[in-house]
DNA sequence: CCGTCAAGAACGAACGTTCGCTTTAGAATC
DNA sequence: GATTCTAAAGCGAACGTTCGTTCTTGACGG
């Protein structure tokens, strides 16, 4: 189908997409072949060829994709107003990342995310560049948080802002591989201490 | 040299096993080639499959060296009597990480095996006992500080216990991945909240 | 009938592993 | 204590497979 639409261009990089994040799922990036990867899609060692320049660039995309989930998740997090109270706020920030647990979640990309950004300079700085702004977020909260009182006047807002961030990681590493805690028992926790 | 001691066997491995994770440090487990190993242990083909069956079982052999490795790190921490605040004892457990978090540290093998897990069913549960059994030191941490009073009587412990150990592993993270917090901010953080 | 796209055979490189040969430390024998 | 024997330890060329990628070929819409 020659001369084919922008949309048509568009879903055949999309369908590939998906192939590989299935794949990549499965068996994780490197024991996943390209012919798995264009089995999956269905599509021809060519056509896939024809919308990738290499396996490396796959990866990359599906590693961008999982990383900014994240963020997507947590944006409105960040302009709430009035600010919410860093329980709540930590709260929230679980509950949206609730749907990134599963087996088919983003998160299980992203933690082969991290170990590909060992190696990948250039998806380091990516990497990098996305959590520290994901943290600065929870700095920012921080500094509401002080400045409505909250928080004391002397308070670290780098400090607590990298704690509340941290926990988010730490919550879901701990369901990822160990199965718990619960997002309840988690957030009684985190009432607990916070509250 | 044939007929030779245990001693020499064991040296033997444990010359393979380092050159594995001097290799899987800079390129990951599945970017290094037996080849790779087996130069940079300075043998030959045969000499280091005498030693180990398979690229896996090395990679088994050093994930499990790494994940264990946090056990023993905190071994100490859950036996301190009397039980530090809550506050205190994560900067213990910080203080104790801080050495696994180098460009040689083990956290970076570390992140590579979560990855490994999601992947090897035999890995998977290795790596949920020993998680598992570090979270309820915490929890237990988090039962003794209910006893001494430095918790509420009906505090969620197993909560509690969970976000405590979800710091140490939000800590690293960011450590590896983004470069800050320093310890100092995050242990600022720490003490601001648990305080 | 041209320009675009898909198909899949083909390619060289690199992989993990095997296997048969050589070397050598220590036991056995005298 | 010298000599012989033996089995463990070491070696590295070679194997078959699989990898990511390229290239030739044909098909189809405009």
């Amino acid at each position: 189908m020659p001369r084919v639409s922008e949309q048509h261009r568009e879903a055949r990089r999309a369908q590939i997409l998906a192939a590989a994040r299935r794949c990549f799922l499965r068996n994780g990036f490197h024991n996943t072949s390209m012919q798995d990867v264009i089995g999956e899609a269905g599509l021809s060692v060519g056509a896939v060829y024809r919308y990738f320049p290499s396996k490396s660039a796959i990866i990359t995309a599906i590693a961008e994709e999982a990383v900014g989930t994240a963020t997507d998740a947590l944006a409105e997090l960040a302009t709430l107003d009035p600010p919410p109270p860093l329980a709540e706020a930590v709260a929230l920030a679980v509950d949206a990342l609730e749907p990134l647990l599963g087996p088919d979640g983003v998160l299980r990309i992203a933690i082969q995310v991290w170990a590909e950004a060992m190696r990948d300079d250039d998806l380091a700085e990516f990497v990098a560049r996305v959590y520290g702004e994901l943290r600065a977020r929870f700095v920012a909260l921080a500094e509401r948080a002080r400045a409505s009182g909250a928080l004391a006047a002397d308070a670290d807002v780098e400090g607590v802002g990298a704690v509340l961030f941290a926990l988010l990681p730490g919550y879901g590493l701990q369901r990822v591989l160990t199965g718990g805690p619960s997002r309840e028992a988690f957030l009684s926790g985190v009432r607990t201490l916070l509250g």
